[in-house]
DNA sequence: AGATACCGGACAGATTTAGTCCTGTATCGA
DNA sequence: TCGATACAGGACTAAATCTGTCCGGTATCT
């Protein structure tokens, strides 16, 4: 669980190509043989970003997609919505309202809040990033609960969905 | 997609409860009828809290749970691993290593720091955090991209899974 | 004892995801 | 103008996952 859909990796992937390769266009069969991806499924999916405006189709012989804008001003938080709708932590936000009739649902305020964070760290990701990786190796040490998270959660920037 | 299961949901909310009511015990029968959760799901789920060293359970009559240690010492990471098993972004880290048998899945590692900040975010918040809503109303606009993330993210912990 | 309550596996139904198939339309180039 | 290329998009199937139920079993308190 919480987990992106292998739609959502197959949308990112082809995106970051797309920031990459430099004639910046691509077929969908191109990708897909690229990467090693279904292609009918990669084609739906492109189709999806370029119905919500992230990419440009281009019809005919050497068609294909280009990327709709800069590579840095698309997030991983808009592919994902585009591809696999609104991202929902938890059930509470979205279905009627309340949990069931009862308003004791009492953990509803504060999970908000690590879905607004989360949220945010995916708003703020860009497909830029993912076309640069840093790949700097890092220490792997579990820290648990290194510093309370209520000031961080509270310093971001509101992200709805 | 990228939600937590009901499952997960209902386990937060357990806890919470545990750690807001005087007695510190409850029954699976108590906390199910009073958010009306489904009792034998909700049972399960407290199970593998208890083998997980979150709770205590105490057999018999008036029997029930407890928390095993400080609710500002568990984790909603360790509540949802626990329960949903191992958190995972992206398809490319757990199965065969790499994508197919091509390494040129290139949005792994950069998809891997994103993956860690979520992680980041779940491994701070705390139990105790969900028992004591700060309820504070806040702005609610949408600021696509603020700042770069890339310094936000390396300055994360690095928490593993 | 007997009632309460946890333990834990097996199982069924519903939902979601993954992937396929097929028909249609637009564009380019010969 | 014809034909190949490539996108558009709905319908459909299969697999995986999640949700929820049912059951017999064990521990503990009165």
């Amino acid at each position: 669980m919480l987990k992106l859909t292998k739609k959502a990796d197959y949308g990112l992937i082809a995106l970051r190509h797309l920031a990459s390769i430099p004639t910046a266009t691509a077929s969908t069969k191109e990708i897909a043989d690229t990467y090693h991806l279904p292609v009918p499924l990669l084609a739906k999916v492109l189709q999806r970003l370029t119905q919500t405006k992230i990419l440009i189709s281009v019809a005919g012989t050497n068609g294909g997609y280009r990327l709709a804008r800069d590579a840095s001003k698309i997030s991983a938080l808009e592919v994902v919505r585009a591809i696999d709708g609104p991202v929902i932590l938890t059930h509470c936000f979205t279905d009627h309202g309340s949990c069931d009739q009862s308003d004791n649902c009492t953990v509803r305020e504060p999970l908000r809040r690590v879905h607004e964070a989360i949220l945010d760290v995916l708003n703020r990701f860009t497909i830029d990033d993912l076309a640069e990786p840093v790949a700097q190796p890092r220490a792997s040490k579990l820290t648990p609960l290194p510093t309370p998270l209520h000031q961080v959660i509270n310093s971001l920037q509101p992200v709805s969905n």
